[in-house]
DNA sequence: CACACAACCTGTCAGC
DNA sequence: TGCTGACAGGTTGTGT
């Protein structure tokens, strides 16, 4: 699930339970996610106010009145939840688990343990290993057919591969990027080099209102994953290609006697989705 | 430098 | 019902 609108669907559903709010107690129910948590986890959280929580591409950053950062990814399947007081006792999975002062739970469940967590000195976050080559956010000003193009230019690797490195642009994954070639008109096969130019600007408007959209609908629930209040995202119900091999594309006249319909191809060792005619 | 691929770990689902 | 293998939202490290 989590691309950059599931992360953003997190954001905006923990914000209003963890902003202003000391956390009284901070449990790690084992020592480790996909990396060791640092030492002191727990201590070093309990009895912190939160003063925002914010997101940069797939990483959530809660910030800590006493100038710390905790950083969050949700990998592959990390997600959060929020429980009113008196909440049940913990799911297998749910490694991480944060009690305010208003007696809500926010717990961090994460079957592979892909996710990860640390917690860092505010003023390391921009030369923090994770976050210092990220591209543009998406959906920002700063995001453009210019900067991407600039980004494109002289690579021979393909369109779908090079939209997947977090440092041309952060934040998209696997469904998204699949979605936004869609939606430009634009093969997943051709070079990233020949994207540069025209065709990055049809591009860059369809990530944004991809992203958008998905974001307005609560993100995509995948499989089980929901959002941090226990609804599910609807995004998935819109994906134009994602995961609908063998069907017709919206608005394809093709007929699927006669043509396979949308393609499922192995791209890098993931899978990409698209239709080979309404996709040049 | 640019790119492809394996690895990390667990759950689910299709097929037998 | 149970077993096996393939596959899944991401990122890093290694090898060519």
């Amino acid at each position: 699930m989590p691309e950059l609108p599931e992360v953003e669907t997190v954001r905006r559903a923990l914000m209003p339970v963890l902003e202003g709010r000391r956390i009284i107690r901070a449990v790690a129910r084992r020592p480790d996610l996909r990396f060791p948590l640092p030492d002191g986890f727990g201590q070093r959280l309990t009895g912190q106010r939160v003063l925002a929580v914010r997101r940069r591409a797939k990483f959530l950053l809660i910030e800590l009145e006493d100038g710390s950062v905790l950083i969050s990814h949700l990998g592959m399947s990390g997600s959060y939840r929020i429980y009113p007081d008196p909440s049940p006792s913990p799911e297998k999975h749910e490694h991480i688990i944060l009690r305010t002062d208003q007696d809500t739970e926010v717990r961090y469940n994460d079957p592979r343990r892909f996710g990860f967590m640390d917690l860092i000195d505010g003023a390391a976050l921009d030369q923090y290993v994770m976050l210092k080559n990220l591209g543009p956010e998406p959906l920002g000003d700063g995001f453009n057919a210019e900067i991407l193009s600039a980004r494109l230019k002289g690579r021979q690797t393909p369109i779908k591969s090079a939209l997947l490195d977090q440092s041309v642009v952060a934040g998209l994954g696997n469904i998204y990027v699949s979605e936004a070639l869609f939606r430009a008109g634009i093969s997943p096969k051709r070079t990233a080099a020949s994207v540069a130019g025209r065709r990055a600007s049809r591009l860059v408007p369809a990530i944004k209102s991809i992203l958008n959209e998905a974001i307005d609908a609560g993100g995509a629930s995948i499989s089980d994953h929901r959002q941090p209040t226990g609804e599910l995202g609807y995004f998935q119900h819109q994906f134009a290609v994602y995961g609908r091999q063998g069907q017709a594309c919206p608005g394809c006249d093709c007929d699927l006697a006669r043509t396979r319909g949308i393609a499922k191809i192995t791209q890098a060792g993931r899978s990409t989705f698209y239709c080979s005619r309404a996709q040049r």
